[in-house]
DNA sequence: CTGAAAGCGCTTACAG
DNA sequence: CTGAAAGCGCTTACAG
């Protein structure tokens, strides 16, 4: 199957292929009225589409961006890897979507690969173990942002969410309904990923806007495979934790199981909030309050900032971040 | 910031460009060891890293494939892509994923654009609604593969479930557990999309094989939205269902929402059965019975079908169907 | 063992 | 208003 180029067409329409290219930038400006129509006749005829390939190799923009997160797993990367398509295909902008894995290395093997693929620009929800490559991308003005993340020394814009907000909706709510003994359970920390982070500092300040006491015990930020037992060690505590604030997704469906197998009750035995409004808190029971992050601004702000970026060539920045305002979802687990 | 071509390269070490992509490709056979070693050292120094949009232009491939899923919102959407990039991955394939929106025009617009970006192959969850499109690309001998759903008159190969036995094996389960009243609920049959289709058409046979009376108030297939409105239309009959059958995870998900309002008791009230093993299944409560798709395997055989024709060239074949086998993962709610 | 030349399918000044 | 020419950054016979 041979395909139709640019040649058969100009061939065919008895123009050259520079008249077609022009036809197809839609440069009309100085083409005789019936060479268009007849160019316009012969695409039809031969169903002719450009390669983009080829295009792309001359202008030197594939329009297409790539999206490396750093774990798939989280709903909310997912919800913002879609809200960020959505804002590209408005722009005629492709995706490519990497999962990371949580791993340097495969993050490292995506962006050179997406490179070399000559994506425009690049979204990244950074594992923050490639500080090389990122500094790499900025002193050759590549364009990139980042989300949920920020990594220390590196100027990249991020595109965040105001994390202490959200811990500190979640204890001001705890609080008013009478709680006192707070825990907070989260994925590691040891990365020092920014969200963990800024969520265990904003429930520790909150607590203590509310007087209530920071019990060392009542913190945990373990690997995810670790938290059942992280659950247990806080239950057997002498004086255990009555409400428990989930760090995010992954987190709060280890406490959801731990409340199951031990046929705990929500939220009479443990009041629960999870970070990450999940799918299935409106109907799960009881329902499940939450602090919802505002996903498709987060991923459309993104998508902007990355475009712009790509538009200006100046895609310097003083890597001011961007905050985003959680939302508590009230419903029955408090 | 120029860019660093295989020139400099080539310049730099003292040799040809035909040698040092002769090294990039790896073809030593004839190569000088010092030569070798001289492109090898210059090429990290520079960072260099091989243009590939020029590299498809000249090979014809991008070594990339397209993904058209009909919905993303189902979760077998997202497994199975899942799966298929993780295959991909491994034989140095990129994935480019869109979502059609059960929009045949989106469809369209998407089979365009991925072709016209040069993709290699398409593995598509057929809207249906582009048989030209789906026909042209045979005549064309251009590599595809359906997932889930088959087109009729269409002989491209399509991995699917086996849903008759889905529907069967959920009937069995819940006429061993003495159920006799079963329903069952999914997402609109009009466009006569196969998965629905032959989910009902298994549950009538299997109702038939137990001796069962199938009444058709029984059944329904009705838009997403619709879905609380025809629960209670069947709640409301004289003799209203005591197990029902969700032929999807939407429809599992509208059903627990209408128990949930309606304050019913899974099982007791109403045993529930759900084809799709939904994340929650395990910590819901009651925990929920499902019949989970193999969707791992089904995504891989999806990419190894597709990598296969693309290897080949010769992508023809009688479109022979793949079927795989669900399976009953029995939990709390029946 | 290595290089000169042609070509992949486009686009973009530039000339007329 | 339209065409000839050069070039994007690679690869691939082919010659030597």
């Amino acid at each position: 199957m041979k395909n139709i180029t640019i040649s058969d067409v100009a061939e065919r329409a008895k123009v050259s292929r520079s008249t077609v290219s022009q036809y197809l930038n839609q440069r009309y400006d100085y083409m005789g009225e019936k060479t268009k129509l007849r160019i316009e006749e012969v695409i039809e005829e031969l169903g002719y589409q450009p390669n983009i390939v080829a295009r792309s190799l001359k202008q030197k923009s594939t329009k297409t961006i790539g999206v490396i997160v750093a774990n798939i797993l989280h709903n909310f990367s997912t919800e913002v890897s879609r809200s960020i398509e959505d804002v590209c295909n408005d722009y005629d902008f492709h995706t490519i979507i990497c999962n990371a894995d949580d791993e340097p290395k495969k993050e490292k093997r995506y962006i050179e690969m997406l490179r070399a693929k000559q994506v425009d620009g690049l979204i990244i929800f950074p594992t923050g173990g490639n500080k090389d490559l990122y500094q790499k991308m900025i002193d050759e003005n590549y364009p990139v942002v980042f989300v949920d993340r920020s990594v220390d020394g590196i100027p990249i814009s991020s595109i965040m969410l105001d994390n202490e907000k959200a811990s500190t909706l979640a204890i001001d709510h705890f609080a008013s309904s009478g709680y006192k003994r707070i825990g907070i359970v989260t994925t590691s920390i040891l990365q020092s990923v920014t969200p963990r982070v800024e969520r265990v500092e904003g429930y520790r300040k909150a607590m203590e806007a509310h007087g209530l006491q920071v019990n060392e015990d009542y913190i945990k930020s373990v690997n995810i495979g670790e938290i059942q037992e992280a659950l247990s060690e806080m239950a057997t505590l002498p004086n255990p934790p009555d409400a428990i604030l989930a760090g995010n997704d992954l987190a709060l469906i280890e406490i959801l199981k731990f409340v199951k197998k031990h046929k705990l009750k929500m939220p009479t035995d443990i009041a629960v909030i999870g970070i990450d409004d999940v799918s299935f808190a409106s109907f799960y029971s009881p329902t499940i309050t939450t602090i919802a992050q505002p996903t498709f601004k987060m991923g459309k702000k993104a998508a902007e900032v990355l475009l712009s970026k790509i538009q200006k060539e100046e895609s310097k920045d003083d890597g001011p971040d961007y905050r985003f305002e959680p939302e508590l979802v009230c419903r029955d687990s408090v």
